[in-house]
DNA sequence: AAGTGGTCTAGACCACTCC
DNA sequence: GAGTGGTCTAGACCACTTC
């Protein structure tokens, strides 16, 4: 038995057709709240396009341009000859160009930083070619202790190439780094990642409040900007009985 | 100073308009191709989106949708008002919906498997809630070691519901997982993963040829079909020091 | 002012699935 | 055969960047 096919209208009454917000993210978002929440229960079918765009005064492109957008993000799948599904599993966000300190914040959790060390040096070779700068090219080096109601959860070191060299202490501890690159228009596009596991090094044990020699989640990154320029390099490491990375796959 | 814009169109010439393969794919397939291997080189500036579609007799939106795939992987980036450039960060491709299995493959290793145990068993609580299965419904438990050019390099567990009763031992050490349920025509659409860290437990670090208590690195993945039913559960154990995961991650 | 990408329209034909 | 999504066309207007 198949069931009827489903179409809230009443939450598309007052799209904005004058505004700066596409007509297709208007419809999207409110269709991805309209399903996290329940309002569309899981495996329910859509309306099919055609019907969907007439109702709401759109054209079909418009409609579908807005479904692609939660297709994409695992929430709908699509299928020829059949229409258009909300997925049956839970769906979690993606891996995203955000911070830790980002992430804590979303999910409720107030992170508090400790810089433990903050230096201008000259690049090393490998450094340089890290940053994309010319070896001995004056950058800043970073090193932090990201903590979460009081427990320590991630030592984050990074390197920033020399256009950023006016960066406190005062800043690092109050905002993160990704939020501080914000406030000076820098718009982090790309960014390569490694995710990998080994001991602890160092003073890390003791930073993070575990026996010498346990294990380590780590996250390598480089961020590019539009240009292709390295914003940032960062070699971080977790203690991965608090952080781990989720993230939901689609396929194309 | 401001380059030329540049548009390999021999690359282009002998598109085909009838076949199955979308014109869209065609043009950033090849598109994707010629800034890999450097054809276009990194920062080149692309002709503008209707000045292409001209030579290639396509419409702008055609043309578009080709340019928005290689947006999406990381490889272009569009700027209002400036146009379309080739990113100049080196960009891997992303963590996809494929196996330990293909990813050796593709690297052209040869994998070799070697199932450890292989049984039918009634679910227990947590594994019928897991897989989405009444408690008692008889699963397949499979447990495999993967190795590379004779290395071991990661434990993987993975629970089957009963539909796929009928794997051996044969099919396993032969081909992947994802390959065998391909054969199938399953397809798995979308999958919730998530990366961690922990200490070798039981016979992992024997298996992995490792000192007891190392540090692995573990992915925990439920895989699902379009429908939203579960194929599989996975969690699987890598050694660090052979296996990461590496992903580009690009800002909508 | 000129050029670029961002959005949107109103159609069209096709391939696939189900009955 | 009817209904669905997949692709494609040929335009249009707008916002943003550069000159």
């Amino acid at each position: 038995m198949s069931t009827e096919p489903v179409w809230p209208a009443e939450l598309f009454t007052d799209l904005d057709r004058t505004g700066p917000i596409p007509l297709y993210y208007q419809i999207s978002s409110r269709l991805e709240r309209a399903i996290r929440v329940g309002t569309i229960p899981a495996g329910a079918r859509l309306e099919n396009e055609i019907s969907i765009g007439e109702q709401l005064g759109l054209s079909r492109p418009t409609v579908r341009r807005a479904i692609q957008e939660l297709v994409d993000k695992g929430l709908l799948v699509r299928r020829r000859g059949i229409g258009t599904q909300v997925v049956q599993a839970r769906v979690s966000r993606p891996v995203e160009l955000t911070s830790l300190h980002e992430d804590l914040n979303r999910s409720g959790i107030s992170p508090t930083t400790r810089v433990l060390s903050l230096e201008r040096m000259p690049a090393d070779a490998a450094t340089a070619q890290l940053l994309n700068v010319a070896v001995g090219t004056e950058i800043t080096r970073i090193r932090r202790l990201r903590s979460a109601d009081g427990t320590p959860m991630a030592v984050l070191e990074n390197m920033l190439p020399p256009e950023f060299a006016d960066i406190t202490i005062e800043h690092l501890e109050a905002k993160g780094l990704y939020e501080i690159l914000r406030a000076r228009g820098i718009t982090i596009k790309i960014a390569n990642q490694t995710i990998g596991a080994r001991r602890t090094h160092g003073d890390e044990h003791e930073l993070l409040d575990l026996p010498k020699g346990s294990p380590l989640l780590t996250m390598e990154r480089v961020a590019f900007d539009q240009g292709g320029r390295v914003i940032e390099a960062g070699q971080h490491c977790y203690r991965p009985d608090l952080y781990s990375f989720s993230t939901t796959l689609v396929a194309r």
